[in-house]
DNA sequence: CGAGAAATTGAGTCTCTTCAAACCCCGTGG
DNA sequence: CCACGGGGTTTGAAGAGACTCAATTTCTCG
């Protein structure tokens, strides 16, 4: 049964890290869901400038947001995850403020935002997700803003790392130890830390001569896990969802509350 | 009476923005707004790693998020004006992952976390104007994101200040052609757009030489605003929030949309 | 009127950028 | 099988922007 305890569907395990779910609030949500779609590496998912008609969620894969300025400059403002959501749903702006596009190939479910701010309006749980969600955006945002703006170089990829892994972690897609298959090119990277390729590049070579990540450009292999958290000033608060609080509406019978090891797991 | 049209509680005029309530939403928010209080300029209204038992909403004056970093190094992440709210409500995150202060004096509004969970569960309508407001947040962040690392010192400053002036106008405390009094001092400033003092004072001359802004440090004169955004690259789309489109659950009797000549008018 | 805070100026240094070019890996077509 | 080509990566060198340290002036308020 889709909405028992080990549902399998990514975005439901993300929002029931937030807030607990029940069979009525899992089902209303299983069935809005859209058609998975396939996304091509470096394909937009949703357009900068589009309307906000509907709600885009990772299934598998990564995407980043990013913005283009004028002089043809690009930002990536963050990366999406498999159970990340690319729109706000019911935003105030009757138009994106920037775009997201696929980092590697993807496959995306969009679902009317129509039906979605629906099941928001009717399950209060879900609203809480949600928003729960998006307040955790909001403190991905300001972590960013911090190490953008306030750190060196070499600290500043080293927190993009550290983010990367923990976040691949709890979606169980990275171990320490083991190297990540990172497909992501420099000048990704590069966008990301808002810096020039070249830069970047030497900030790799010194990361790597101090032992921190492997030489390999093709993937993230962690070497000194404590030494990179410790060269970025890495504190992973501000990731960890509160676990699932216990809430008011009737809970569903037969329902109980999911552990971090069976959510590991059953993905 | 205090759910009509015209109520005057900032908070409530600006959720309106977002999203049409009706009396028993209003109602229900002014019934859980806490006490009043003031807080001194540079005093602490929420302090970075306390826990989020309430939400603070500014009244009156302007606050700032920030965040201190090991060197004693501080980086400014947002600033409040009167209507905001300081912390997410119901954010998973079980200690605050910043501090917000008094930029100028401030009055103050806190309530209850709980309280507040308890009336967005019940009205959906004030859910959804709390969810748009995350999302606007969401989308200030980004803009800074993208302000912070992609513009050059003068431009950075020239943003701050366009930005400032819009949110500032939009809650009726500033117009074209008037000096703002602008009682954030330089080295705020320099925080918020992640730059010494020294080189923040040396980008406010040129920006001065430029015919700009006004020479005087005390308040913020915009001489040249076509300039100005010009120069910022600065597109208000972002801040704008969709007008109150009319919604779903029934309307309250004499109840009726508030449009922006009003809302302005009414504060 | 004095003291401390805020704003301003000067000088030297270093990070990061830009421009330019070489390199390397790998798939393709001759 | 190998030259060709292109994306991605790496290297070199010069210059601009921003930072730090240190000192001076101006403002503001008790």
């Amino acid at each position: 049964m889709a909405t028992g305890p080990f549902c399998r569907h990514v975005f439901i395990r993300r929002l029931s890290e937030f807030q607990e779910l029940n069979a009525f609030d899992k089902r209303a949500l299983l069935d809005i869901m859209g058609p998975s779609r396939k996304f091509a590496k470096r394909q937009d998912i949703v357009a900068d400038g589009s309307p906000p008609t509907s709600v885009s969620i990772v299934v598998s894969g990564a995407a980043c947001r990013y913005k283009l300025l004028a002089g043809g400059q690009r930002q990536v403002l963050g990366f999406l995850l498999p159970g990340d959501m690319a729109e706000d749903i019911g935003g105030g702006l009757s138009v994106l403020d920037h775009g997201v596009s696929a980092s590697t190939p993807c496959v995306v479910e969009k679902t009317p935002r129509d039906e979605f701010q629906k099941v928001l309006d009717a399950h209060p749980n879900v609203a809480r997700a949600v928003r729960q969600c998006s307040f955790a955006q909001g403190s991905l945002y300001r972590s960013w803003l911090v190490n953008t703006r306030r750190r060196s170089a070499p600290e500043r990829v080293a927190y993009l790392f550290c983010e990367q892994f923990v976040r691949l972690q709890a979606v169980a897609l990275a171990e320490l130890g083991a190297p990540i298959p990172l497909h992501i090119v420099q000048s990704d990277l590069a966008d990301a830390a808002g810096m020039s390729v070249i830069h970047l590049n030497r900030t790799l070579q010194h990361l790597r001569r101090r032992e921190l990540i492997g030489r390999d450009p093709s993937k993230l292999e962690i070497l000194d896990w404590e030494g990179l958290k410790e060269l970025a000033e890495f504190d992973p608060i501000y990731l960890q969802a509160q676990q699932a609080p216990p809430h008011r509406p009737a809970q569903a019978p037969g329902e109980r509350k999911l552990d971090g090891r069976e959510l590991l797991a059953s993905s």
